[in-house]
DNA sequence: GAAACAGGTTACAACATTGTTACAAAAGAA
DNA sequence: TTCTTTTGTAACAATGTTGTAACCTGTTTC
């Protein structure tokens, strides 16, 4: 009784102090993932396995230069997009997501479709 | 060729014109997910398939009570949880997920998979 | 010479969101 | 009688986020 009581909450705190640093890694994405924006920017990316242009991107998602240039900027220090520039005129620059964004390519299509259905049966 | 054009031209109005409310309700619904802590709130809740009370939530999402509620509120304004209160003293309330939430859990299933998994190699 | 293109950056004002604090209600325990 | 509990709400100051407008590069076209 006390030994199990005494175990749980020595695993307890095993477990938080292992989080510790992890948990703060899991916010961190989570918050990135929640920013406005970055789910819809992720979501056409994966869609199309092409290069895609700035000006591209932001057409599709429908929002600022500045958001799109910010979510971008995130992105790509948390390693999830890679930016290329070409000395084209004008610039052309092209976003491709890496391998590890592309693993979320699943979650994203079946959160998308459960968001697609939704909307269109509350019309 | 000019008649293809035509009709992509076509087929993207009407795309347009018809999606023109869904596409608000789409948008409605990214923003509503993309809250903070929402991710977190319907992942802990669909890891657990019991009603769930409003202090556990709290705990398990590590936020205040000022969000959480919001956070709940927003959730069923949506009909995306129920919520039942019981006059026990001190009063009791339990949320639970609607069938429209959980059938989400798959999609969240695998982001926080994601998510875990790139938290721990980041270590 | 001026405009136009892509892909941004910067500054800033307006707006949105957050946590904190105080408060509430109702009844049983000390 | 006062404390405790759960589940919130209201107000508010602090903080975060957004879009807009202006500007920038560098070359080609009018």
């Amino acid at each position: 009784m006390i030994l199990s009581h005494l175990m749980s909450q020595v695993q307890s705190q095993r477990m938080q102090s292992m989080c510790e640093s992890a948990r703060s890694h899991v916010d961190e994405l989570l918050v990135l993932l929640s920013k406005s924006k970055m789910l819809s920017i992720l979501y056409v990316m994966n869609c199309d396995p092409d290069p895609m242009r700035f000006s591209e991107i932001k057409k599709r998602v429908d929002s600022s230069s500045t958001t799109v240039a910010r979510r971008l900027g995130e992105l790509e220090a948390h390693g999830l997009v890679t930016r290329t520039a070409y000395a084209t005129v004008p610039a052309t620059v092209e976003y491709t997501l890496t391998r590890d964004a592309i693993a979320l390519q699943p979650s994203l299509e079946s959160m998308f479709e459960w968001v697609l259905n939704r909307a269109d049966s509350s019309l």
